[in-house]
DNA sequence: GACGTAAATGTACCCCTGTT
DNA sequence: AACAGGGGTACATTTACGTC
């Protein structure tokens, strides 16, 4: 595959050409530096834009991707660049940033600042004295793809560390073994963190360590992502002669004689560290896959089932999948983090008790 | 020298598709 | 239906370089 690698003269003239489509504007580009003269950190290039019978200067900033930690030292220098060009005909330049790809913080951030932006999906905001253009599309497909895999696989073990123990400083090593990644996986999940504002850094070089500052945007963030992708499938089973209080021991009695790596979640799990539900009629288990795996469900004597199971499998594919689950009174529970997850995608009261429960035990 | 980061390279796996 | 091959994905590993 190909990742269009827009250049930045691609960028700038799919701007123009989308400024044109709109009715009663006419924009050229009148300026163009490919390279910068040595020194100036001004401005990439400049449209003459003409709007209802309204003439304007955009100066105009060129970027890849852009978060809101670039926006800060965007704006600083556009507003240099403006401020120190000659007005054109009596109206100040309005400084625009066009970037292959925005991030939604990033844009908010923009508008809040008044600076113009327009990005490949579409996106446009020029507040234009007189002349307001406000265009919202979402995000083109880069983006949205790069925020999907960070919730997703080995990097979501690394956020799940950093919520887990969130008021921690952490150096990338440290990180990447509690994590069980590599350390490039974790350099690379962190970075992207430090864009969306949701870390602070303290030291470089060697001593540099990193603190998750926004544990509720971050938690808030995977949890609107989990909703757009699938659950993952759910084997269900009846597992006879046992109530439903013992079940999740007599459960986790079986794994742990088989050797199955296993953690208890959703309500069963949530109302040990938080009661809520007068009672739970189903356990489900997150559990490596794999032949002890099977003979411990056939030592217990489950069949599958499509109504009344009380135990649900979900299944496992590495040990990183259980990561910072917890051994309580001979039980292994999921941890608080990957509880409220799982039953954010349960279904029938899970989501209430989902919120129940970041509120009595995660607490941010 | 130890560590952090980015880019290049390697690798295992998955999904799709066309063939038999 | 079974299968091989292509392409894509997700990570790890390697390498090179910068900073402390």
């Amino acid at each position: 595959m190909f990742e269009s690698p827009l250049t930045g003269r691609q960028l700038i003239t799919q701007f123009v050409d989308a400024l044109q489509e709109l009715p009663e504007v006419d924009a050229d580009l009148d300026h163009w530096e490919p390279v910068r003269t040595h020194g100036d950190r001004g401005y990439d290039a400049q449209v003459d834009l003409h709007v209802a019978g309204k003439s304007f200067v955009l100066l105009i900033e060129v970027k890849k991707s852009v978060f809101p930690r670039d926006v800060r030292q965007v704006a600083w220098q556009l507003r240099e660049a403006s401020h120190g060009r000659p007005a054109g005909q009596g109206q100040a330049p309005l400084p625009l940033l066009v970037a292959e790809s925005l991030s939604p913080g990033a844009k908010e951030l923009l508008r809040s600042e008044h600076i113009g932006y327009y990005d490949s999906g579409g996106s446009l905001y020029l507040p234009a004295p007189g002349a307001y253009l406000y265009i919202e599309k979402p995000p083109p497909k880069a983006l949205a793809k790069s925020v999907r895999t960070l919730f997703t696989g080995r990097r979501a073990q690394v956020l799940h560390a950093l919520l887990v123990q969130h008021q921690n400083w952490f150096g990338v090593t440290e990180l990447a073994q509690q994590a069980i990644v590599s350390p490039a996986t974790a350099s690379q999940v962190l970075t992207e963190l430090e864009r969306f504002d949701w870390l602070v850094a303290r030291g470089q070089g060697p001593s540099k360590e990193r603190h998750l500052r926004e544990p509720t945007a971050l938690l808030d963030a995977w949890a609107k992502q989990l909703a757009t992708i699938r659950p993952p499938n759910l084997r269900r089973y009846y597992v006879p002669g046992t109530k439903a209080e013992m079940l999740a021991m007599r459960i986790g009695e079986v794994f742990d004689m088989h050797d199955v790596e296993y953690e208890v979640s959703h309500e069963a799990a949530a109302q040990r560290y938080a009661p809520f539900l007068s009672n739970v009629s189903q356990v489900r288990v997150r559990a490596l896959t794999g032949a002890n795996a099977d003979a411990a469900i056939g030592d217990l004597g489950a069949h599958v089932v499509n109504e009344g199971a009380n135990l649900g499998i979900i299944d496992a594919k590495s040990s990183g999948e259980l990561l910072f689950r917890d051994r309580v009174d001979g039980l292994w529970l999921a941890s608080p983090i990957q509880i409220y997850l799982d039953l954010l995608r349960g279904e029938g009261r899970s989501k209430e008790m989902a919120e129940h429960f970041r509120k009595e035990r995660i607490g941010f």
